[in-house]
DNA sequence: CTACGATCGACAACGTGGTTGACCAAACAG
DNA sequence: CTGTTTGGTCAACCACGTTGTCGATCGTAG
């Protein structure tokens, strides 16, 4: 017989829980206490290379407006920064500072390391067939990361 | 070598998120249009048997006050009534409506499609596979529903 | 039976992540 | 030069949370 169908998605949001709460957790333990989720996908949308507010709004999936009141946050707590654009007057680009970069780096260093958890839980084999899976049932052309939004509304 | 750590997190929320998207959608099919998933959740804890908003705020992992605030709403909408409690001047029961049982009912059948759908793709095995090693990861403890909240703050 | 503490529900103020709409300034295309 | 995009910001608003406070009720200990 077959599982509940509701159960799959409380274990992938479990899932997903705790790997970020865990991310966090280890963040805070190495000098990033204030660094909310929100702010990590943020973070990793702008990249090293910087961002406009505009594009960010693009790549998160939310406005324009949203993404620069994230930056304001993301300012005011010292992970990024805005410079005028030299060739249009009109951009300004977010760039992540170095406090906005070791966060980045910290974060993908934990993450590996949180996969690897995985992996010894269920056998390295297992964990990729775990993600090819996932690969295939989720719709391939990208997704939002507005988290608090989407659920909300 | 290893996958990137950082993208287990998103195919797990990109997994959850499409499995609640497709819900919606076929929720708002069949005369639940205006079903968010926080009321879906909440819905799901008021349960067949009702619940005080206290009762919902504990099994939500969330404040009364949050908890009495999303009962508001879904009165609102017709899902759910507050009756007094005979035994108790001071409680308020939460009851489902029969809209609300129809919604319970509705989603329950659409996960159950949603995950044939999986097992079409994946194959019975694997998903069970799949769904059995998220068990594994997963902190058994239960888990928090306040998925706005978390994300943002 | 009375007094005290815990609980229920509500009210208020606030924080955070979103939304639209409006607006100006700068860039671009004709 | 003019009209249209585009970028950033301001303002108002909404949804989902938070904490603090409060009166009313319940349960229990004295």
């Amino acid at each position: 017989m077959a599982e509940a169908g509701f159960e799959l998605p409380l274990l992938l949001f479990a899932g997903f829980r705790s790997l970020i709460d865990r991310l966090h957790e280890e963040l805070a333990l190495v000098g990033h206490p204030d660094v909310r989720p929100a702010y990590g996908f943020a973070m990793q949308a702008i990249g090293v290379g910087g961002a406009t507010a505009s594009d960010l709004g693009r790549r998160l999936g939310i406005s324009k407006q949203a993404a620069g009141k994230t930056v304001d946050r993301l300012e005011a707590l010292g992970y990024a920064s805005r410079v005028d654009d030299a060739g249009d007057a009109r951009r300004k680009v977010v760039r992540l500072t170095p406090r906005g970069i070791d966060a980045l780096e910290r974060s993908a260093e934990i993450f590996d390391r949180l996969r690897e958890e995985w992996a010894g839980l269920l056998g390295v084999e297992r964990l990729r067939e775990l993600e090819g899976d996932l690969r295939v049932v989720v719709p391939s052309d990208g997704f939002r990361l507005d988290v608090a939004g989407w659920f909300g509304g």
